[in-house]
DNA sequence: TTTCTCGCT
DNA sequence: TCTGTGAGCGAGAAAT
């Protein structure tokens, strides 16, 4: 090499010695993400210290005017020290959340400044250092190691000195002696000897670096030393070193740097390149390092300025969907080569593919991945018949399957990695605290993969992201997002599977189709992510998404997975008891009506009882039907009309019947024996929960036969049900939020509310109180949330609007904030389109500045409302994430099962629910620190009906 | 697929 | 003065 050198590369012959840097990447950026305050990018990506190691870099080239310069890092997983002791390294917790996106950033900016970054499997950096250290030196190279490691100091020589960047201050042999006590190439034995806890080298117990450097300044090394170990005055030191000699040799192999490594890329590589100013600049824009990017011109050159940030909306900054590559992995190499994409990368987008969309009965299919827009790859795991490629399947297609013998199975079965062994090299990545997953609507594929055992974490959902920013102003499917955000239309679930009758599932999909489809998924959602993310920090939306709404993903998969015990005989004989009495109203109906009809026909019931019987107060619907709700038939009973009372008992009936004894029974999953719910995050405007297949929001409570269903929802053998649920909390949302003094002091005292509105309206004391007034209190209390009308709560209580007009302004006189509250409400969401929750949460108004006054006024009653709704919705949320990790700290087996918006439910072992209860209550109370107190009701039982 | 009705908070 | 008249959901069955 000396020879061939180009003649501007110094060699040793006489002229000055070139200078190669080597930079501890890996080393720099824990001390650096220590060092520095916070910092995010534009796009709300942690980078503190990203930036300080760009500012290193910068500076590194300055003052140490390299020739050669490499930045190295640690690899991920375990090194060949692991090999003889599993131990090292073991103890150390995982990388802060914060830190985790910056691992993959550092090596960008690496690589922006036009820079080696270099690693490799199975050898940690200071391997690579040492071993090009010491190429360098041998080539009578100087060599500047920029790392303040004491586990490099060994390599400290006249050639070879180390540089703390943070400190500005050179490590060469004295400071070494100041560490160790001992010259640089004596610092394998101390360390040997004393050990290291935070690498969890064992050393010889009871000797420090103190003892150690007496020992080997006495005896010369350390074999000498274990040697003549006996020869020890100090009896307790000579017995230790005696007995533990082994670990001192095992110490001693794991301390000492490997200096023949076979590294790849060679030093004369390393040489110094100029960066590309517009890559480096671009870079360092897109990050929101402003300071530096004027530096980065002064030296570079370049014009770049920040990017205008980009409008909030919809449509903006698409990225175009470019032509894609998508790999089918079918072999182990091949998939290997996928995960260490994905783990340099640092995030990566998942999907899988499965053979149903009941999460806890789809078989896995396959998993696909993407790690760049326009790549991804397709890893099937359970394509079974027919699932050949479909141009193979094209060239069959002449053989006559009925009559030719049946092939070997395994000639049907496409080639596919197996199942377990895919599970097993994916599991690593998927729960690497270092790679973000980002996944659309990954609740689904997070709770498919727990039954893998995989726990997916990060995790970032686009589906989540989109909802937060955009609220329901559109869906967040991934086609809708697709063709919002990238313009593009992906391909369709039933353009491969079919639908209606004809439809298949995904393992019988074709692999090449598969391909197209499952990577085309992954590609998009990576893109949707990178659109999306950045607007949560432009938009303020930061604290929604990081606190409430991302966290709350994985409690929901748990919940879900969870389920709850339904008790299907319970369901049995309450179903037969309602078959019974609807099939007895059914005759006497068709006989009051004088022939038989469709009962369950809103159609055939009006024209029965208004053009037949010609009965008063018909309205018709905008479709022209007869009106037969609840309200018109009570209004005919209430006239002494026998026909509508029937109706209506028999409606009762055939709703419970119908909707939940036979279809709850349905919904038992028969794997687990429980009913699994999904819960919908991204349906409802206000920041709701939905609850849907089945939806377990809506279980009947207010009526005697309906409340019977409740009694079917049962804990599990040697357990107990808990329920909890917040108190008036939208109530007292309104009392805070709108600054109503009188309503406060009244939750402070602990008055029943209700009461307390009405003697102050109706001017009565609460003592003895007719339970008539009371109601009408709290009619109106209610109504207030909603927004009410003189004509709603006078049809409510059945007065006269007049009187209902009067309440509502002794109301407004007793609480004189609630009109400023609605009148605030309503002027800021007509200014911006939405409202804001107390904790940040914007929720869109439709129609606030509508022409049509029906519509507009629709959207002022939800101006005051939404605040309300969603501020309690944001409450139970943060409930819901702190109570799973108070009741494991508090060493209990206490499960959370459903939620129903204002309330939690539990399954607890028997012996625990006291002290589970106590818990969930301390939690929900404290869940948010309002201007009145919190409280929530909570009750044991063995059913659900029991508990509440 | 849409409409009506009704269950919950 | 008159509209139509507290909010937010999901599900089943009939009608289209």
């Amino acid at each position: 090499m000396t020879d061939s050198a180009p003649s501007d590369t110094k060699t040793s012959s006489g002229q000055k010695p070139r200078r190669v840097v080597l930079v501890d990447g890996s080393g720099f950026i824990f001390r650096a993400f220590h060092a520095l305050p916070p910092m995010t990018s534009p796009d709300g990506t942690p980078v503190n210290a990203v930036y300080g190691f760009c500012t290193m870099l910068m500076k590194l080239r300055e003052d140490t005017k390299p020739d050669h310069m490499a930045v190295i890092f640690d690899p991920k997983g375990k090194t060949f020290r692991n090999d003889f002791y599993p131990e090292y390294k073991a103890h150390r917790p995982p990388a802060p959340e914060e830190l985790v996106p910056q691992f993959g950033l550092i090596r960008d900016a690496t690589r922006a400044f036009n820079l080696p970054s270099i690693e490799l499997e199975g050898y940690e950096a200071d391997d690579l250092i040492a071993t090009y250290a010491r190429q360098a030196e041998a080539e009578g190279s100087d060599v500047i190691i920029v790392s303040s490691d004491k586990d490099l100091m060994q390599l400290v020589t006249d050639r070879v000195q180390m540089f703390d960047a943070m400190k500005n201050r050179t490590i060469g042999a004295a400071e070494v002696m100041e560490k160790f006590g001992v010259s640089p190439n004596k610092v394998i034995d101390i360390q040997a000897l004393a050990g290291d806890s935070v690498d969890n080298v064992p050393g010889v117990p009871g000797i420090g670096i103190k003892t150690a450097s007496q020992l080997i300044d006495e005896y010369g090394d350390l074999d000498s030393l274990l040697e003549r170990a006996g020869e020890i005055k100090q009896p307790k030191r000579r017995e230790k070193l005696i007995e533990n000699a082994e670990l001192a040799r095992i110490s001693r192999r794991l301390v000492t740097l490997k200096t023949d490594v076979p590294v790849v890329e060679q030093i004369s590589g390393f040489e110094l390149k100029e960066p590309d100013a517009e890559v480096l600049l671009s870079f360092i824009a897109s990050h929101g390092f402003k300071s530096l990017l004027s530096k980065v011109k002064a030296k570079f050159g370049g014009d770049i300025e920040f990017e205008s940030p980009t409008q909030p909306g919809v449509g903006v900054n698409k990225i175009n969907v470019e032509k894609a590559e998508y790999e089918l992995v079918q072999d182990e190499e091949r998939l290997r080569h996928w995960i260490a994409k994905a783990e340099y990368a640092g995030t990566v987008a998942v999907d899988t593919e499965t053979t149903s969309l009941d999460a806890h009965q789809a078989k896995l299919v396959g998993i696909s991945l993407s790690t760049e827009p326009g790549n991804g790859c397709y890893i099937p795991l359970g394509h079974g018949k027919s699932a050949e490629n479909s141009e193979a399947k094209g060239t069959q297609g002449g053989f006559d399957f009925g009559d030719a013998k049946e092939a070997p199975a395994k000639a049907d079965i496409p080639k596919q990695i197996a199942l377990d062994r895919a599970i097993e090299l994916i599991k690593p990545l998927l729960q690497d605290t270092g790679v973000l997953k980002i996944g659309q609507n990954l609740k689904y594929d997070m709770i498919v993969l727990s039954r893998h055992g995989i726990d997916v974490a990060p995790m970032d959902d686009t589906m989540v992201l989109s909802y937060v920013l955009d609220g329901t102003s559109h869906g967040h499917g991934m086609d809708e997002l697709a063709d919002l955000h990238l313009d593009y239309q992906p391909i369709k679930f039933s353009e491969v599977c079919g639908s209606g009758k004809t439809q298949i599932t995904f393992d019988q999909v074709p692999l090449d189709k598969a391909l197209d489809y499952a990577a085309e998924d992954a590609d998009i959602t990576l893109r949707l992510h990178r659109l999306l993310k950045p607007r949560i920090a432009q938009e303020h939306m930061a604290s929604v998404y990081e606190t409430l709404d991302r966290p709350l993903v994985p409690v929901l998969a748990k919940m879900e997975r969870l389920g709850v015990k339904v008790d299907t005989d319970i369901l049995k004989n309450l179903s037969d008891d309602f078959a019974k009495r609807m099939a007895i109203l059914e005759k006497t109906i068709h006989e009051m009506a004088g022939e038989p009809f469709n009962l369950g026909s809103p159609k055939q019931l009006g024209e029965i009882l208004f053009d037949k019987m010609s009965l008063p107060g018909g309205k018709k619907t905008k479709t022209g039907a007869w009106q037969t709700g609840a309200d018109v038939l009570e209004g005919l009973a209430a006239l002494g009309h026998d026909l509508p009372t029937k109706i209506l008992e028999w409606r009762q009936l055939s709703k419970l019947k119908s909707t939940y004894t036979d279809a709850l029974a349905n919904h038992v999953n028969p794997l687990t024996g429980r009913v699994h719910t999904s819960y919908g995050q991204t349906n409802v405007n206000t920041g709701r929960l939905s609850s849907n297949d089945p939806n377990l929001q809506n279980i009947p409570i207010r009526s005697e036969e309906g409340r019977k269903i409740r009694t079917a929802f049962v804990a599990d053998k040697g357990c107990k049900l808990i329920s909890a649920d917040y108190s008036q909390i939208e109530l007292r949302l309104l009392a805070h939020v709108a600054e109503i003094d009188a309503l406060r002091e009244a939750f402070k005292n602990g008055e029943d509310i209700h009461a307390a509105t009405a003697s102050k309206v109706f001017g009565v004391p609460i003592e003895g109180m007719d339970p008539m007034v009371r109601r009408k209190a709290k009619a109106i209390n209610f109504g207030i949330i909603y927004g009410i009308s003189a004509f709603g709560l006078a049809n409510q209580l059945g007065i006269g609007q007049k009187e209902a007009k009067a309440f509502i302004e002794a109301y407004f006189e007793i609480y004189p904030g609630i009109r400023d509250y609605m009148d605030q409400a309503k002027e800021f969401a007509k200014k911006h389109g939405h409202v804001r929750t107390l904790f940040g949460r914007n929720i869109h108004i439709n129609g606030i500045n509508d022409k049509n006054g029906m519509r507009r006024s629709f959207g002022e009653r939800a101006a005051i409302n939404a605040p309300i709704q969603g501020g309690a919705a944001d409450i139970i949320k943060r409930a819901m994430i702190a109570v799973p990790g108070a009741l494991v700290d508090a060493g209990l087996k206490t499960r959370m099962l459903l939620q129903v918006h204002d309330e939690l439910i539990f399954e607890a072992p028997e012996d625990e629910a006291e002290k589970a209860i106590k818990i969930i209550r301390d939690v929900m109370e404290n869940a948010a620190h309002l201007s009145v107190p919190l409280i929530v009701d909570a009750g044991i039982g063995d059913s659900w009906a029991d508990a509440h």
